[in-house]
DNA sequence: CTGAAAGCGCTTACAG
DNA sequence: CTGAAAGCGCTTACAG
């Protein structure tokens, strides 16, 4: 009979047997064909082509995975609201395909914490997984790379089975300050990312940055946490302190730019006039035409890409120690930075 | 041999057997208590139960699906970039776990078409597909609807198979207008989203709307295609506009209504003094504090539960004939509106 | 409560 | 070039 799990005009899925015998030939060389492998006459590979495609087969993935005992699967664990992580993603599609790896996405949502997303990736046989964002510590994250490989991105780990691909942050933020001090600026603060992924690197690039250009009596720095919401706030601390207001300021990340720029515009602050801004990620956000911010960009793509190759490095050709690569940012600057003009 | 796809200190994943073995129980037995079906004494659940946490064990997937026939897998065909979808994904979690069925992602991405994502899908076993965006033609979801149930987001389709989970965006858009008269405007335009997802829709509830209250002289579209740019480019036309201009905007969305905002703002015309704006979608966006944009609200968390339910409906209930379930949207009236005052 | 057995849809040597 | 056979890790009646 019928189950309950059956459409009733849901036909049923075809199989290798059906293609088969379809094409009158065996399962064997349907499988041959289908994987591309060599061992069929062009005659016989049309027939079976023709027969797959007339029923509509489709290679059982489950069956092909639990039979070669590989599934070609990479998890990507990463959080749905994160704009990063998902332009991130998009950009893991090409280098995956062309590895002939598939990607698992595996989303962390506000009802669904790492570790039911670990769970479920590794369920589908995951291979490797691409880390973006869960903040794992050391033992989890110890007892994850026991069974998989694993790329992390942006985060400083220390582990032979973990790779970690990421962008120098600190000088990242030097070169947003080197830029703004080439304008003439010196009373350049930071709004920083609290405990986020890559915070403590950038802010340390501020601090470091300040000093070298002798500016460590101006190091002023506003807790934030990534949000447009932080870097609201903390505009309005700025606009409040009547004391000493700074004339540029770097903020965590483009979201936390943007409350910046949107409170000071409110108040009718002109930026870059009054004050200058700086972002960090140069998000598509950062490139809107009517926003136009000065931004510290991250090479994605090509991080992407040296994910995926870190991982091929691994499964395919058999690497075993840890690989540690650090990406050079690089400065897009646009209309939100200028010279202070109201030099009192 | 060890293939070249084992790390080499990576330990082989535990199967059943050797749970069993652990546990000095038959690997039935061991199903039984995973599954958490009946027949299992405490005193040998609680053995079994440990013996597999000592383990690390997780039951394969692919064999689970392979042999029960079922995969209890749910496909999201949605694109990366739209936020929408993100938050739509975000809600679909807890109704999905609920009923006991996995969400299998397939994304969209500018080098990964629709085409690509559903063979994906398909080839993960997925039962049912809920489709966010993708703009499949009449034959094409005819084709998926022969395979599997569908859900469809947003747009209005006729099949046996598809059910329709949407909100009466020209309803949404009425109420805007509704408002905005309400205020006391007259001179109200519109910013469509194309032929976007439910953009006719909304233009349509925008032209009934306005003839509702008499205003039939002064409907006005502007084309747009729901991002922040044709916002901008919309703001721009109403600036350089000086024979008529609008007292007060709709805006196909609410990334359309930023690009509005933010480009009057930048111009120096006061919103919500000179210029009234209304978005759609009540994104995050609409909601940050320095933003707070009067935006229509769809109600995300129930339309997820509805199209997880619909499936459910479907695959466990043996439901066949279609349903199209229309909710109705509310207007979150913030900062960006208010009576026109420069009423010449 | 327990164990032996069949089979899901594939892939992979292996012998013709 | 082709076919028979084994087996991946599970679930599911079935007989004890």
């Amino acid at each position: 009979v019928n189950g309950v799990n059956d459409g009733p005009t849901t036909p049923k899925r075809a199989t290798m047997a059906d293609v088969a015998q379809r094409a009158g030939v065996s399962r064997t060389l349907v499988s041959l064909v289908l994987r591309g492998a060599p061992g069929a006459g062009e005659a016989t590979r049309q027939r079976v082509l023709a027969a797959a495609e007339d029923l509509g087969y489709r290679p059982d993935a489950a069956a092909q995975m639990l039979r070669s005992n590989r599934s070609r699967n990479i998890g990507v664990l990463f959080t749905a609201r994160h704009v990063f992580d998902l332009e991130f993603i998009e950009n893991l599609y090409p280098p995956a395909d062309k590895h002939g790896y598939h990607l698992v996405l595996g989303a962390m949502t506000t009802t669904r914490d790492e570790y039911h997303a670990v769970r479920e990736l590794l369920g589908y046989r995951c291979e490797a997984l691409v880390l973006l964002g869960p903040d794992l510590d050391k033992t989890q994250l110890s007892k994850l790379a026991g069974h998989v490989p694993i790329v992390d991105i942006a985060r400083i780990v220390r582990h032979p089975h973990v790779d970690v691909v990421r962008t120098a942050d600190d000088r990242g933020v030097r070169l947003a300050v080197d830029h703004l001090v080439e304008l003439g600026h010196r009373e350049i603060w930071h709004v920083d990312g609290g405990n986020m992924p890559s915070a403590g690197e950038r802010r340390r690039g501020y601090r470091t940055a300040m000093r070298r250009h002798g500016l460590h009596d101006q190091i002023h720095i506003i807790e934030g946490d990534y949000t447009e919401e932080s870097g609201a706030r903390a505009a309005e601390v700025i606009l409040s302190s009547d004391t000493r207001r700074p004339t540029a300021v770097v903020a965590g990340n483009d979201r936390c730019a943007f409350g910046l720029l949107d409170t000071f515009r409110h108040a009718k602050v002109s930026v870059p006039e009054e004050i200058s801004i700086v972002g960090y990620d140069d998000s598509r956000l950062a490139r809107l035409s009517f926003i136009e911010m000065t931004s510290v960009r991250q090479d994605v793509e090509r991080m992407a890409e040296l994910a995926i190759e870190a991982i091929v490095e691994r499964l395919d050709d058999g690497r075993t120690e840890a690989r540690h690569i650090v990406l050079q940012p690089m400065l897009a600057v646009r209309s939100t930075t200028a010279s202070p003009t109201d030099v009192a």
